[in-house]
DNA sequence: CCTACCGATCGGTAGG
DNA sequence: CCTACCGATCGGTAGG
């Protein structure tokens, strides 16, 4: 074990530590995900770990990204082979209960714990987390208008309005899962977004 | 100022803690909220506060405990003189938008905060949580039954189903409060409730 | 990637 | 209610 590695080496430590950071950071949140401990998780020393990012800050967002990447596989990415419109509307939150339901984070949804720890500050944390769920929201009004125009949804749908609601079943469904234990959210979900989307 | 003070100074004291408390933990969370830094911006020593609670963990009880009487007084008190079934389940409701917008506590509503914090954690802080939770949500549950059996609402409403349902407008409404800060999501939740308890 | 270290802050205690 | 202190941990740096 050479002190200095190749950069595919540090490439591949860099992407450990995150995935480990991911997943402290799901259940601890941004702030609880502390370099020390991660250093520990990982058996490397606080200012090997640091040095891949340079600041817990910039860690955080590497983090967040990190985050995103999984949640795009998850989710958007199993419903890409849907037609756009209803279909896709309909496969995008068959996935993203799915998502909810198997816990693909040891702490429940990502991005459900870190908005409610950031949601009050300021910051380039906050602005990441802020600009995901944005384009996200922005993902899923695109798809309801285009189920608008092909007359899947009715005429005088308020695609935002939808999406509020349908970020409320899934809001409810993971503090359900979480907080609650309630195996019979899933399916409480399904049936909210078959009325929603017209079963 | 005599370092001994009365029981009834103690116990204003105390009161000035655990207000100030629910307002820090309400941004920065229970785990954010320190001794050191409450004790600062009391102006008092942090022995002095811990006095008061003994650990950490108790003054964080005192602390739900507290927050759950600020939130009794802004929602279901303000219900209480209408009648029991659906006037009663509309006002709750209302009662409950409006203390989501007005942004009763600093870091909007204290409970989605913290329940975000510790829906993954075990212990007695956990508990009350989640204990808070569930009587409100049997609180809800009774008045769409009395609902039910007044032919208020149809008689296949499946009470748990709508309950969780409004948890999700009100989680929903938060995040777009918080977040976004989108000011027409108050508009948004009340017209879902409306759609969901018949407008 | 490491050891060794910095000042600041954490929850909590001793003793008054 | 205070001062004075404890060991542990925080984010981060120096130097290699």
């Amino acid at each position: 074990m050479s002190p200095r590695r190749s950069a595919t080496d540090a490439r591949h430590t860099r992407s450990v530590i995150l995935d480990r950071g991911v997943e402290v950071a799901s259940v601890e949140g941004l702030e609880g995900l502390t370099i020390g401990r991660l250093a520990t998780d990982l058996g490397m020393s606080k200012s090997g770990l640091l040095g891949h990012f340079g600041s817990k800050e910039v860690l955080q967002l590497a983090v967040i990204d990190t985050a995103a990447g999984v949640f795009a596989h998850e989710v958007p990415d199993r419903a890409a082979g849907t037609e756009p419109g209803l279909p896709r509307l309909r496969a995008l939150c068959a996935a993203w209960v799915s998502y909810m339901e198997r816990g693909v984070f040891p702490g429940g949804c990502f991005f459900t714990a870190v908005v409610a720890e950031f949601d009050d500050r300021e910051g380039p944390v906050r602005d990441a987390i802020a600009g995901l769920t944005a384009v996200w929201k922005r993902d899923l009004t695109l798809q309801i208008r285009l189920a608008v125009s092909a007359g899947e949804l009715p005429e005088d749908t308020d695609a935002e309005q939808l999406v509020f609601e349908l970020y409320g079943v899934m809001l409810s469904l993971n503090q359900a899962l979480r907080l609650d234990r309630d195996r019979a959210a899933p399916e409480r979900a399904r049936r909210v977004i078959d009325r929603l989307l017209g079963s």
